[in-house]
This record gives C-alpha cells, structure tokens and sequence, in this order.
DNA sequence: AAAACATATTGACAATCATGAATGTAAGGA
DNA sequence: TCCTTACATTCATGATTGTCAATATGTTTT
C-alpha cells in the first residue's frame, strides 16, 4: 500500500496558519478578506495557504464576482477521521516478532 | 489561539514512510529490525522518522536489552481525531461577512 | 577484552516549504 | 476607457525536511 496520498493530505494540516484559517472557515462561508484581516500575514501567502487547502480537497472556493469565499469540505474532513481510525486500527496481522530470536 | 503544537503533531502524519511505520506498529509492538526489514529506506533514515514519532508523543519506544519496541500511543492519535473534531466544529462565533459591503 | 550486533548521531546534500515584494489578471465602478 | 479593488502568480530567499554514508554509542557474546 503506498500511502503518498494521506501523507500529502495532512500536509493541509501541518502549518499553523492553516489550522487557523480552517477553524474560522468551519464557523462558516468566509471571504479572502476576512481571513486576511484575521492572519497576520500577506496576500500573497494567503493565497499560498488557500491554494494548498483547496488542492488538498479541504476546503471548497466559491467565486462571487470579486470576492471568494471558501467553506471546508466536510466529507473530506470525515475521511481524514476515517483514515485515522483505520492506520490505528490492527488489521488482523499479528505482529510480527522481532527477526532476531 | 496557537496552532503551534497541532501543526507539530500533525507532522508526524506527513511522510508516507511515517504512516507505513504506524500502520505496522498498529498491529502490536513492534521491533526496529521489523520496521527496517519492511520499509525501504536505510537504518539512520528509519532512526529519524522514529524519533519524529516519539517527539510527536504518537508513538511510545520500549528497550529490551540490545532491541527497541514500539507501540502506538492510542491516547494521542484519539486526541488528534478531538481536534480534528474540534476544529472543523463552528465554534458559536457567526461567520462574519465580507467585510467590503 | 574484543568482536559482533542494534540503534543513534553527525554531516552533507538535494528537495520542499513558508514568506513577501513585485507583478499579473479579473471584475466592478467612474 | 481608466481607475480601483480582490485575488493569483512569479520570483527570490531563508528555513525545514528526507535521505544516506560515516561514525558513535550501547548491549551481548565470545
């Protein structure tokens, strides 16, 4: 199983910013603007940060003539919590013992 | 609020290499040489990404003279998934409107 | 004590990443 | 048509990361 897929979603999750710019997203539709008033940091980045978010399928824009508005993808977030569950979960393989008596 | 430890834990999730490593401990304690038997990367590359897991808190390392076992700190992960719930839950606030009209 | 084995650390390197200044693009208003 | 506004892209830069060869540390065996 290769697992480049999972590991390049969390990457969504992997910066400060981020997690910041979901947690406002989740209390509902927000605009560029109102993210970039909130972070403290430069358009440019936010967009950086946003174009991560939406490759990575979390988060959902919407244009609405000049602005853009993003909202999280839930069902995406559900399978994050999914994949989670599984990777912790023993799948039926006993451990192994160590190669070495 | 700061991100700071979140974005740190998440990371442990980012190398597909890493979650191998936790899909296969899932399955019980597991020895160095196992992990290193099953992915293909060298010795010292395995020593970095274990010790990315046990700074993280995700994963815990026992020694049994000359071996070391690891086991999944299931405590952890379930406070990872808290979070994940916690951040994409709307936290009361309204969503503020654009801000330009 | 010496050799063999298991794991950690160091050092170097290429790749990726977060950041912001400058610039480009798209949309609305004068 | 020109100007302003909202966002994206390009480019350069410093920081972090994944990797492995070489070496060090710790443990067991001979």
């Amino acid at each position: 199983m290769n697992y480049a897929l999972q590991a390049r979603m969390f990457k969504a999750f992997c910066d400060e910013n981020r997690l910041q710019i979901i947690d406002l997203i989740s209390d509902g539709e927000t605009c560029s603007c109102v993210l970039l008033e909130k972070l403290e940091i430069s358009q440019p980045t936010l967009s950086h940060h946003m174009k991560i978010l939406c490759d990575s399928g979390m988060v959902i824009s919407r244009r609405d003539s000049k602005w853009i508005y993003y909202t999280l993808n839930q069902e995406r977030f559900d399978e994050a919590k999914a994949f989670l569950d599984a990777l912790t979960t023993a799948s039926g393989e006993p451990p192994k013992k160590c190669v070495n008596t």
